[in-house]
DNA sequence: GTTCCAATTGGAT
DNA sequence: GATCCAATTGGAA
């Protein structure tokens, strides 16, 4: 039977250190310092309102380029997509899906950052590739003509539910 | 010197009792049960478009009624309100001003349920009245032309907000 | 099984 | 000082 804090540890991908001062675990590398700067330089690249476009030959074509990072998934996987029908939370979904392993989902936060209410308490968890991240994080606001901040806290969300479901499978494999 | 329990004590408005066998605080009264059917209610009634109107002599119309509920504001006060100019957290941060006191806003959340990651831990907090919050949101939703739980999430944190300010002037005035 | 939601928090803006 | 933000959580839809 494993405990809450068990199954914590299985998610972490990082080396923990156990401070003796404190009953708390922190990382041994460092909170990604300019995770807020990259919003905000991606969202420079795009202020021309400039449709990132491919230029390649038509044998090379089968990508479809996201954003400025360079984040491509296959076009036809991308043209399946129904944009005009889908919520942008389930297209921010499917495009985390298609770049991102469920266990790089469950493991990963948007930010790097500790959760406020649990500094000292709770792992951070590292961050997901910005790059990828923010490809993705424009193309829907820039599909849906919404705010960035929106497409962040759906972001949010997938992620957390990607680990409750992880944390779900984990406890079952280990009752059995 | 206050500790932060200590001004979590002052910031409620509900008698508590606790348990022997836990250490936690639990709230004498019920849950408010219908918090989510609430809204869809309101929802409902508003699903024809239909705006409600003021059918009273010129004498009455000095307030604009927001919603179903029957909440109204001054309608001096009303017509300073720059909507085009104003972004939809703080017409909902005005409003909510506007009908609540800083005591209100400061000591209840928006759907009285406790806080997940909190659950006997931290004391629950009263529901705001739902009627003028509903009146609000749904007003706030119609005139942005946006969805509820974009309007929810701002009355959050507007909550949230009220409460902390509350809190550094216990802590202020305490360590005067 | 998947998706969505709100309360809490410290910090950033 | 006021406003905005994201990580965490349990439960609802």
């Amino acid at each position: 039977m494993m405990s809450a804090m068990d199954i914590d540890k299985v998610l972490s991908v990082h080396n923990y250190t156990k401070k003796d001062s404190f009953d708390t675990i922190y990382h041994v590398d460092k909170p990604p310092e300019k995770a807020v700067n990259i919003y905000e330089e991606s969202k420079m690249m795009f202020q021309d309102n400039s449709v990132p476009t491919f230029s390649m030959t038509t044998s090379e074509c089968d990508e479809v380029l996201l954003g400025t990072g360079g984040t491509t998934v296959p076009r036809s996987e991308y043209e399946k997509l129904d944009f005009e029908r889908m919520k942008y939370t389930i297209a921010v979904r499917t495009l985390l899906n298609m770049k991102f392993t469920r266990e790089e989902l469950a493991t990963h936060s948007q930010t790097g950052k500790a959760s406020p209410p649990f500094i000292g308490v709770k792992a951070r968890k590292p961050q997901l590739d910005p790059v990828r991240v923010g490809d993705i994080r424009l193309h829907v606001a820039q599909k849906y003509n919404i705010d960035t901040s929106f497409v962040n806290k759906a972001i949010t969300v997938a992620l957390a539910d990607a680990r409750k479901t992880k944390k779900r499978k984990i406890k079952k494999d280990d009752s059995d």
